[in-house]
DNA sequence: TGAACTTTGACTATCTTTGACCTTTGAGGT
DNA sequence: ACCTCAAAGGTCAAAGATAGTCAAAGTTCA
Protein backbone atom coordinates (compact mmCIF):
# COMPACT_ATOMS: atom_id res chain seq x y z
CA UNK A 1 0.00 0.00 0.00
CA UNK A 2 1.11 3.48 -0.58
CA UNK A 3 2.53 5.77 1.93
CA UNK A 4 0.15 8.59 0.46
CA UNK A 5 -3.10 6.65 1.18
CA UNK A 6 -1.79 5.63 4.50
CA UNK A 7 -1.05 9.39 5.65
CA UNK A 8 -4.54 10.26 3.92
CA UNK A 9 -6.68 7.47 5.93
CA UNK A 10 -4.90 8.79 8.52
CA UNK A 11 -6.03 12.31 8.51
CA UNK A 12 -9.54 11.12 7.54
CA UNK A 13 -9.44 8.90 10.76
CA UNK A 14 -8.52 12.45 12.44
CA UNK A 15 -11.28 14.06 10.86
CA UNK A 16 -14.16 11.48 11.76
CA UNK A 17 -12.67 11.67 15.25
CA UNK A 18 -12.93 15.28 15.76
CA UNK A 19 -15.96 16.17 14.34
CA UNK A 20 -14.28 17.25 10.62
CA UNK A 21 -11.18 19.35 11.54
CA UNK A 22 -8.45 17.97 12.41
CA UNK A 23 -4.65 19.49 13.92
CA UNK A 24 -1.81 17.90 13.03
CA UNK A 25 1.88 18.49 13.57
CA UNK A 26 4.18 17.79 10.32
CA UNK A 27 7.03 16.50 11.81
CA UNK A 28 5.45 14.43 14.30
CA UNK A 29 3.42 12.82 11.87
CA UNK A 30 5.80 12.20 9.32
CA UNK A 31 8.12 10.44 12.04
CA UNK A 32 4.79 8.53 13.31
CA UNK A 33 4.10 7.37 9.53
CA UNK A 34 7.46 6.85 8.60
CA UNK A 35 8.05 9.00 5.75
CA UNK A 36 9.72 11.96 5.29
CA UNK A 37 7.91 15.50 6.23
CA UNK A 38 7.84 17.02 3.43
CA UNK A 39 5.30 13.90 1.91
CA UNK A 40 2.92 14.99 4.25
CA UNK A 41 2.60 18.51 2.02
CA UNK A 42 2.02 16.39 -1.09
CA UNK A 43 -0.73 14.07 0.39
CA UNK A 44 -2.62 17.59 1.08
CA UNK A 45 -1.66 19.27 -1.87
CA UNK A 46 -2.73 15.89 -4.12
CA UNK A 47 -5.47 14.80 -1.79
CA UNK A 48 -7.10 17.53 0.59
CA UNK A 49 -7.59 20.56 -2.34
CA UNK A 50 -10.56 22.86 -1.67
CA UNK A 51 -12.02 21.27 -5.16
CA UNK A 52 -12.30 18.08 -2.96
CA UNK A 53 -13.88 19.43 -0.63
CA UNK A 54 -11.25 20.59 2.55
CA UNK A 55 -9.60 23.86 3.47
CA UNK A 56 -6.12 23.86 4.94
CA UNK A 57 -3.91 26.06 7.09
CA UNK A 58 -0.85 26.54 8.66
CA UNK A 59 1.49 28.36 10.66
CA UNK A 60 5.11 27.58 11.29
CA UNK A 61 7.31 28.55 13.71
CA UNK A 62 7.62 27.24 17.61
CA UNK A 63 4.00 25.89 18.09
CA UNK A 64 3.10 25.96 14.54
CA UNK A 65 0.69 23.70 12.62
CA UNK A 66 -1.37 22.25 10.01
CA UNK A 67 -5.25 22.68 10.19
CA UNK A 68 -6.96 20.69 8.17
CA UNK A 69 -10.97 21.01 7.77
CA UNK A 70 -13.77 19.20 5.91
CA UNK A 71 -15.66 22.17 4.41
CA UNK A 72 -19.52 22.30 6.09
CA UNK A 73 -22.61 22.39 3.09
CA UNK A 74 -25.48 23.67 4.61
CA UNK A 75 -28.20 21.60 4.27
CA UNK A 76 -30.28 23.99 2.07
CA UNK A 77 -28.55 23.85 -0.89
CA UNK A 78 -26.80 21.08 -2.48
CA UNK A 79 -23.41 21.18 -2.15
CA UNK A 80 -22.70 19.51 -5.87
CA UNK A 81 -24.06 23.50 -6.81
CA UNK A 82 -21.40 25.16 -5.39
CA UNK A 83 -18.88 22.65 -6.18
CA UNK A 84 -19.32 22.58 -9.74
CA UNK A 85 -19.01 26.20 -9.49
CA UNK A 86 -15.66 26.01 -8.01
CA UNK A 87 -14.50 23.69 -10.87
CA UNK A 88 -11.93 24.84 -13.28
CA UNK A 89 -12.34 24.73 -17.17
CA UNK A 90 -9.56 21.72 -17.55
CA UNK A 91 -9.80 18.50 -15.42
CA UNK A 92 -7.16 16.11 -15.47
CA UNK A 93 -7.88 12.58 -14.87
CA UNK A 94 -6.30 11.86 -11.79
CA UNK A 95 -8.27 14.71 -10.49
CA UNK A 96 -11.26 13.57 -11.37
CA UNK A 97 -10.75 10.35 -9.90
CA UNK A 98 -10.00 11.87 -6.41
CA UNK A 99 -12.74 14.40 -6.80
CA UNK A 100 -15.09 11.37 -7.46
CA UNK A 101 -13.86 9.33 -4.76
CA UNK A 102 -13.42 11.81 -2.32
CA UNK A 103 -17.52 12.63 -2.96
CA UNK A 104 -18.69 8.93 -2.59
CA UNK A 105 -16.77 8.52 0.67
CA UNK A 106 -18.55 11.56 2.11
CA UNK A 107 -21.38 10.70 0.83
CA UNK A 108 -22.54 13.29 -1.21
CA UNK A 109 -23.15 10.85 -4.03
CA UNK A 110 -23.87 7.20 -4.41
CA UNK A 111 -21.70 4.55 -5.00
CA UNK A 112 -23.88 3.70 -8.38
CA UNK A 113 -23.64 6.88 -9.11
CA UNK A 114 -19.81 7.26 -8.61
CA UNK A 115 -19.07 4.37 -10.91
CA UNK A 116 -20.76 5.97 -13.70
CA UNK A 117 -18.88 9.45 -12.95
CA UNK A 118 -15.58 7.64 -12.99
CA UNK A 119 -16.64 5.85 -16.59
CA UNK A 120 -17.73 9.22 -17.87
CA UNK A 121 -14.64 11.14 -17.33
CA UNK A 122 -12.03 8.14 -18.05
CA UNK A 123 -9.10 8.60 -20.65
CA UNK A 124 -10.26 5.16 -21.91
CA UNK A 125 -13.43 6.29 -22.48
CA UNK A 126 -11.63 9.37 -24.58
CA UNK A 127 -9.95 7.40 -27.03
CA UNK A 128 -11.15 9.08 -29.71
CA UNK A 129 -10.73 12.58 -28.81
CA UNK A 130 -8.10 14.62 -29.36
CA UNK A 131 -6.05 14.62 -26.80
CA UNK A 132 -5.40 18.35 -25.94
CA UNK A 133 -9.59 18.66 -25.69
CA UNK A 134 -9.40 15.67 -23.09
CA UNK A 135 -9.30 17.85 -20.26
CA UNK A 136 -11.26 20.41 -20.78
CA UNK A 137 -14.37 17.56 -22.30
CA UNK A 138 -13.55 16.55 -19.12
CA UNK A 139 -14.42 19.13 -17.32
CA UNK A 140 -17.55 19.88 -19.12
CA UNK A 141 -18.60 16.39 -18.15
CA UNK A 142 -18.12 16.47 -15.20
CA UNK A 143 -19.93 19.63 -14.39
CA UNK A 144 -22.90 18.57 -16.45
CA UNK A 145 -23.19 15.29 -14.60
CA UNK A 146 -22.81 17.02 -11.34
CA UNK A 147 -25.25 19.63 -12.23
CA UNK A 148 -27.71 16.64 -13.02
CA UNK A 149 -27.36 15.11 -10.41
CA UNK A 150 -28.07 18.23 -7.88
CA UNK A 151 -31.48 18.81 -9.37
CA UNK B 1 -0.73 -20.86 -28.99
CA UNK B 2 -0.96 -17.04 -29.13
CA UNK B 3 0.93 -15.51 -26.43
CA UNK B 4 -2.12 -12.72 -26.04
CA UNK B 5 -4.34 -15.64 -25.76
CA UNK B 6 -1.80 -17.04 -22.68
CA UNK B 7 -2.44 -13.59 -21.39
CA UNK B 8 -6.29 -13.25 -22.13
CA UNK B 9 -6.72 -16.93 -20.41
CA UNK B 10 -5.18 -15.84 -17.47
CA UNK B 11 -6.76 -13.00 -16.65
CA UNK B 12 -9.77 -14.90 -17.13
CA UNK B 13 -8.36 -17.15 -14.82
CA UNK B 14 -7.95 -14.60 -12.24
CA UNK B 15 -11.36 -13.00 -12.73
CA UNK B 16 -12.98 -16.75 -11.99
CA UNK B 17 -10.81 -16.74 -8.81
CA UNK B 18 -12.17 -13.21 -7.97
CA UNK B 19 -15.60 -12.87 -8.16
CA UNK B 20 -14.91 -10.68 -11.12
CA UNK B 21 -12.91 -8.31 -10.19
CA UNK B 22 -9.16 -8.66 -11.33
CA UNK B 23 -5.71 -6.46 -10.03
CA UNK B 24 -3.32 -7.30 -11.93
CA UNK B 25 0.62 -5.64 -12.14
CA UNK B 26 1.28 -4.86 -15.86
CA UNK B 27 5.19 -5.10 -15.59
CA UNK B 28 5.06 -7.97 -12.71
CA UNK B 29 2.36 -9.82 -15.24
CA UNK B 30 4.51 -9.29 -18.34
CA UNK B 31 7.24 -10.77 -16.53
CA UNK B 32 5.43 -13.81 -15.67
CA UNK B 33 4.52 -14.87 -18.88
CA UNK B 34 7.07 -13.97 -21.07
CA UNK B 35 6.26 -10.87 -22.68
CA UNK B 36 6.79 -6.94 -23.29
CA UNK B 37 4.59 -4.97 -21.10
CA UNK B 38 2.98 -3.21 -23.75
CA UNK B 39 1.45 -6.56 -25.19
CA UNK B 40 -0.85 -6.40 -21.93
CA UNK B 41 -2.22 -3.27 -23.21
CA UNK B 42 -3.00 -4.90 -26.69
CA UNK B 43 -4.72 -7.68 -25.32
CA UNK B 44 -6.99 -5.37 -22.93
CA UNK B 45 -7.73 -3.19 -25.31
CA UNK B 46 -8.65 -6.04 -28.05
CA UNK B 47 -9.99 -8.59 -25.62
CA UNK B 48 -11.73 -6.62 -22.62
CA UNK B 49 -13.77 -4.12 -24.24
CA UNK B 50 -17.15 -3.07 -23.06
CA UNK B 51 -18.50 -4.87 -26.14
CA UNK B 52 -17.01 -7.84 -24.83
CA UNK B 53 -18.82 -7.27 -20.91
CA UNK B 54 -15.44 -5.67 -19.49
CA UNK B 55 -14.52 -2.37 -17.43
CA UNK B 56 -10.92 -1.98 -17.55
CA UNK B 57 -9.67 0.63 -14.59
CA UNK B 58 -6.02 1.85 -13.93
CA UNK B 59 -3.64 4.04 -12.42
CA UNK B 60 0.12 5.02 -13.13
CA UNK B 61 2.63 5.76 -10.56
CA UNK B 62 3.95 3.83 -7.64
CA UNK B 63 1.08 1.57 -6.34
CA UNK B 64 -0.17 1.55 -9.69
CA UNK B 65 -2.11 -1.15 -11.03
CA UNK B 66 -4.94 -2.50 -13.43
CA UNK B 67 -8.31 -3.49 -12.58
CA UNK B 68 -10.22 -5.45 -14.76
CA UNK B 69 -13.86 -6.26 -13.98
CA UNK B 70 -16.67 -8.23 -15.69
CA UNK B 71 -20.18 -8.07 -16.05
CA UNK B 72 -22.49 -10.20 -14.16
CA UNK B 73 -24.51 -11.93 -17.07
CA UNK B 74 -27.50 -12.04 -14.64
CA UNK B 75 -31.06 -11.64 -16.80
CA UNK B 76 -31.31 -8.22 -15.63
CA UNK B 77 -27.99 -6.95 -17.02
CA UNK B 78 -28.33 -9.26 -20.37
CA UNK B 79 -30.15 -6.73 -22.74
CA UNK B 80 -27.95 -3.57 -22.00
CA UNK B 81 -25.08 -6.70 -22.65
CA UNK B 82 -26.47 -7.75 -25.67
CA UNK B 83 -27.43 -4.22 -26.71
CA UNK B 84 -23.82 -2.98 -26.29
CA UNK B 85 -22.53 -5.53 -28.33
CA UNK B 86 -24.86 -4.50 -31.01
CA UNK B 87 -24.00 -0.75 -31.09
CA UNK B 88 -22.10 0.61 -33.84
CA UNK B 89 -18.71 2.23 -33.25
CA UNK B 90 -20.43 5.78 -34.30
CA UNK B 91 -23.72 7.04 -32.85
CA UNK B 92 -25.48 10.51 -33.44
CA UNK B 93 -26.99 12.80 -30.48
CA UNK B 94 -30.83 12.02 -31.80
CA UNK B 95 -29.88 8.41 -32.20
CA UNK B 96 -28.83 8.60 -28.39
CA UNK B 97 -31.24 10.13 -27.41
CA UNK B 98 -34.22 8.03 -28.58
CA UNK B 99 -31.58 4.91 -27.56
CA UNK B 100 -31.99 6.09 -23.56
CA UNK B 101 -35.65 7.34 -23.58
CA UNK B 102 -36.32 3.99 -25.01
CA UNK B 103 -34.60 2.21 -22.21
CA UNK B 104 -36.04 3.91 -19.80
CA UNK B 105 -39.63 3.52 -21.11
CA UNK B 106 -38.94 -0.20 -20.88
CA UNK B 107 -37.54 0.04 -17.35
CA UNK B 108 -34.37 -1.34 -18.41
CA UNK B 109 -32.52 1.57 -16.85
CA UNK B 110 -34.00 3.85 -14.03
CA UNK B 111 -35.10 7.58 -14.82
CA UNK B 112 -32.10 8.73 -12.80
CA UNK B 113 -29.51 6.96 -14.93
CA UNK B 114 -31.49 7.87 -17.99
CA UNK B 115 -30.65 11.55 -17.22
CA UNK B 116 -27.05 11.26 -16.39
CA UNK B 117 -26.99 9.07 -19.53
CA UNK B 118 -28.59 11.83 -21.87
CA UNK B 119 -26.39 14.52 -20.08
CA UNK B 120 -23.03 12.16 -21.00
CA UNK B 121 -24.00 11.98 -24.12
CA UNK B 122 -25.19 15.28 -25.46
CA UNK B 123 -23.68 17.83 -27.88
CA UNK B 124 -23.86 20.35 -25.09
CA UNK B 125 -21.62 18.67 -23.28
CA UNK B 126 -19.32 18.00 -26.43
CA UNK B 127 -18.63 21.73 -27.20
CA UNK B 128 -14.74 21.43 -26.94
CA UNK B 129 -14.78 17.94 -29.10
CA UNK B 130 -14.05 18.56 -32.80
CA UNK B 131 -17.26 17.92 -34.42
CA UNK B 132 -16.08 14.91 -36.43
CA UNK B 133 -15.05 13.01 -33.01
CA UNK B 134 -18.21 13.40 -31.75
CA UNK B 135 -20.19 10.55 -33.04
CA UNK B 136 -17.41 8.28 -32.15
CA UNK B 137 -16.96 9.63 -28.58
CA UNK B 138 -20.82 9.23 -27.83
CA UNK B 139 -21.11 5.75 -29.11
CA UNK B 140 -17.84 5.08 -26.96
CA UNK B 141 -19.68 6.64 -23.71
CA UNK B 142 -22.88 4.76 -24.45
CA UNK B 143 -20.83 1.83 -24.61
CA UNK B 144 -18.76 2.31 -21.34
CA UNK B 145 -21.84 3.82 -19.34
CA UNK B 146 -23.99 0.92 -20.44
CA UNK B 147 -21.72 -1.52 -19.22
CA UNK B 148 -21.37 -0.02 -15.53
CA UNK B 149 -24.52 0.05 -15.33
CA UNK B 150 -24.83 -3.82 -15.62
CA UNK B 151 -22.15 -4.63 -13.73
C1' DT C 1 -1.17 -11.94 -51.77
C1' DG C 2 -3.36 -8.55 -49.19
C1' DA C 3 -5.86 -7.47 -45.04
C1' DA C 4 -6.15 -8.24 -40.34
C1' DC C 5 -4.02 -9.58 -36.31
C1' DT C 6 0.13 -9.97 -33.22
C1' DT C 7 4.58 -8.89 -31.30
C1' DT C 8 8.16 -5.55 -29.89
C1' DG C 9 10.43 -1.76 -28.11
C1' DA C 10 11.43 3.15 -27.99
C1' DC C 11 9.40 6.98 -26.22
C1' DT C 12 5.86 9.32 -23.26
C1' DA C 13 2.77 10.37 -19.26
C1' DT C 14 1.56 10.16 -14.57
C1' DC C 15 2.05 9.44 -9.74
C1' DT C 16 5.02 8.85 -5.61
C1' DT C 17 9.00 9.31 -2.69
C1' DT C 18 12.97 11.76 -1.00
C1' DG C 19 16.06 15.33 0.35
C1' DA C 20 18.37 19.72 0.03
C1' DC C 21 17.41 24.29 0.78
C1' DC C 22 14.01 28.31 1.98
C1' DT C 23 10.67 31.10 4.90
C1' DT C 24 8.03 32.27 8.89
C1' DT C 25 7.19 32.78 13.68
C1' DG C 26 7.39 32.86 18.68
C1' DA C 27 10.41 33.08 22.74
C1' DG C 28 13.96 34.96 25.43
C1' DG C 29 17.66 37.86 26.25
C1' DT C 30 19.37 42.77 26.10
C1' DA D 1 11.00 47.57 22.02
C1' DC D 2 14.60 45.10 19.36
C1' DC D 3 17.47 41.13 18.05
C1' DT D 4 18.60 36.58 17.45
C1' DC D 5 17.75 32.02 16.73
C1' DA D 6 15.75 27.55 17.18
C1' DA D 7 11.54 25.42 15.84
C1' DA D 8 8.19 24.84 12.91
C1' DG D 9 6.28 24.35 8.17
C1' DG D 10 7.01 25.23 2.65
C1' DT D 11 9.03 24.54 -2.06
C1' DC D 12 10.98 22.41 -5.67
C1' DA D 13 13.37 19.41 -8.51
C1' DA D 14 15.38 14.86 -9.08
C1' DA D 15 14.86 10.02 -8.79
C1' DG D 16 11.88 6.05 -8.73
C1' DA D 17 7.78 3.35 -9.99
C1' DT D 18 4.27 2.26 -12.86
C1' DA D 19 1.24 2.31 -16.93
C1' DG D 20 0.14 4.16 -21.95
C1' DT D 21 0.97 5.13 -26.95
C1' DC D 22 2.40 4.38 -31.40
C1' DA D 23 4.42 2.65 -35.33
C1' DA D 24 7.38 -0.74 -37.42
C1' DA D 25 8.09 -5.52 -38.17
C1' DG D 26 6.38 -10.16 -38.19
C1' DT D 27 2.60 -13.66 -38.79
C1' DT D 28 -1.71 -15.78 -40.24
C1' DC D 29 -5.38 -16.79 -43.02
C1' DA D 30 -9.04 -16.25 -46.31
Amino acid sequence: MRISDVIAAYIQERLNEANGTAELQRNLLAEELGCVPSQINYVLTSRFTPEQGYIVESRRGGGGYIRVSRVRYSPASSPLIHLVEALDDTLEEGAAQRLVSNLAARDVISAHDAKLLLAATSNRTYRDVDPDQRDRLRAAMMKQLLTVLSL
